[in-house]
DNA sequence: TGCAAACACTTTGCATGCAAATTAAAATGT
DNA sequence: ACATTTTAATTTGCATGCAAAGTGTTTGCA
């Protein structure tokens, strides 16, 4: 057991932490002239795809904290960007569902994936490919 | 501009967040066990490999945040774990400085990274190095 | 020498991420 | 039917991450 293993440079989490953070940091500036966060745009994304699914669907597509949806859905549903409506078939669910201006948001959002892939000068298509089914390894190893 | 791009899927910032949410979370019971949270984690990594450090040199070493380091710096003095020490030469400076409980804490912490990697069930060592070399890039290339 | 600009932090306000406790409702077992 | 357990969300308390403003200090330069 040598102690290279504590040094920050050989730690992956690290690495996924500053990573994480400064990507999210680049979202950021794009993102607050549509007046959202990043978790709300990820909230923004799901819907996009599938629109009206319950709280728990959101939270196992996105894989975000439920407590922390609960405070964000309240912040979006304040902005106008989606309604929250009960289910009369299972009274503990909730289905969110797009507003006219949530939906119709999508299209200012278009430009966004692309505004941040220049950022990446030093990776290819190939490389961001690899990555990611390197990451989605690393989340099912751990979630569950 | 297809749509594709916008679904969750396709999202490289989202693996991210996964993962890197996914990795520290599971940080989470054995730094309790510490007491620490992973900031603090990172802070003390960093001093286990040099100690007496400027803050400004711990912030270039953890790519952390300046103002929630003064706030987790604040905390960590409070347990007794570094002090923080005035410049004499350039009053603006700070020394950050293990304590000896902070020391000690290192032999009680050498366990955790093989706690860690045990739960990478299937990644073996050269995609980890393969995927902290991506992440080295994405970090290079959003940095600055 | 004098002073604006740069530097090293600190403070403040807002938005999460997370564990744990709580509430309400549906599913299960006897 | 009725109590127990599980499920779906919300609430609460604490610890960041980050932008922006504020405080001293030190530099750079005219």
């Amino acid at each position: 057991m040598s102690s290279e293993q504590l040094k920050l440079e050989n730690q992956l989490c690290h690495r996924l932490y500053m990573a994480s953070n400064s990507i999210i940091r680049a979202y950021r500036k794009p993102l607050s002239e549509l007046n959202i966060t990043y978790p709300q745009y990820v909230v923004m994304m799901a819907l996009w795809e599938k629109d009206k699914i319950t709280i728990a669907e959101l939270l196992e597509k996105t894989l975000m904290d439920g407590g922390a949806m609960t405070q964000i859905l309240k912040k979006m549903v304040d902005k106008d960007l989606l309604t929250v409506i009960k289910d009369d078939d299972d009274k503990r669910k909730r289905f969110v569902k797009l507003s006219p201006v949530g939906g119709a948001l999508k299209a200012k959002a278009m430009n966004i994936p692309n505004n941040i892939s220049c950022k990446f000068k030093s990776i290819d298509s190939t490389q961001a490919r690899q990555l990611m089914q390197l990451l989605d390894l690393v989340v099912s190893d751990l979630v569950d």
